[in-house]
DNA sequence: CTTGACTCTACAGTAGACTTTAGGGTTTAT
DNA sequence: ATAAACCCTAAAGTCTACTGTAGAGTCAAG
């Protein structure tokens, strides 16, 4: 059987105490059952759990959809449309996702051009870098 | 001469009075000087400023990094480092972006999977999205 | 001279995701 | 038996980058 405690839990899974106490307040953790002292106890679903949601997080999703994802599978009642739901957050998360890639691969052009003007030697008077950034009107307004 | 208001400043740079006031407070505008009645007055430096600020925030550059590349700016004294710490900060805001880029990419590719792989419909009892997040152990260890 | 737009300060509030603190009980090892 | 290590709660604090509020003074137009 598997009655760790929430250390225990913790190095498992990689996730602070704190943390693991502050997923049980928001309701990403069911309530842990007690010790007669009051200690929770985990079996090892509980690391499961904290690895899924630790995963989701680096995915790009906010503790409050990671909750709804979790909600979604711990009540299967009244869930003909769990799984669209479900879909449906991963799609959007995936549009964000891309927005997000393009969006940054048109920062690291910027500072990759930047980078490569500056000798990194010198003064700042004439530094390339604060010049481009203080100057350019034809950098970040191209789409909006 | 350009003696401007800090509602005109807004309106030239894009930033709101608040956020304006918000920067001097922060350090990264100096004390504007003041009318008789305490009225800020700002010159074209200003606005060239603040959107020196929007752009290196839309690099993904901090509040506290951009404080410090115009400090840099700002005291040309004992500066002979200047250009190199500009370019440091530079290079190394390029290598977060990148690995920004590494980790969404990563992302994505599980993502269009998940999405894929999911057909929409069902419960979410044996949803491939959250099988796959709470059991992979090879997605996100390959580089650390 | 009054109305409305603009400006001022100081301070409180927001969101997300924790982290820390204070104060106290429990278990384990020696 | 006692000290270290671990666990508990509730509540406050942290960080970033603002945003909003209250209360009051100021300026431009008609």
């Amino acid at each position: 059987m598997n009655t760790q405690t929430i250390g225990q839990v913790a190095t498992a899974s990689g996730t602070p105490i704190e943390t693991i106490r502050f997923y049980e307040r928001e309701g990403l953790l069911p309530a842990a059952p007690r010790t007669a002292a009051g200690y929770r106890l985990y079996d090892n679903a509980a690391t499961k759990r904290l690895r899924f949601i630790s995963r989701a997080k680096a995915l790009g999703f906010t503790l409050a959809e990671i909750r709804d994802i979790l909600n979604l599978q711990d009540n299967p009642t009244s869930n003909r449309t769990g799984r669209a739901e479900v879909k449906a957050l991963t799609e959007k998360k995936l549009a964000d996702i891309e927005q997000r890639i393009t969006d940054l691969q048109r920062m690291q052009k910027v500072l990759k051009n930047l980078a490569g003007e500056c000798s990194g030697r010198g003064g700042v008077t004439h530094c390339p870098i604060i010049e481009t950034l203080s100057g350019i009107e034809n950098c970040n307004n191209s789409d909006h």
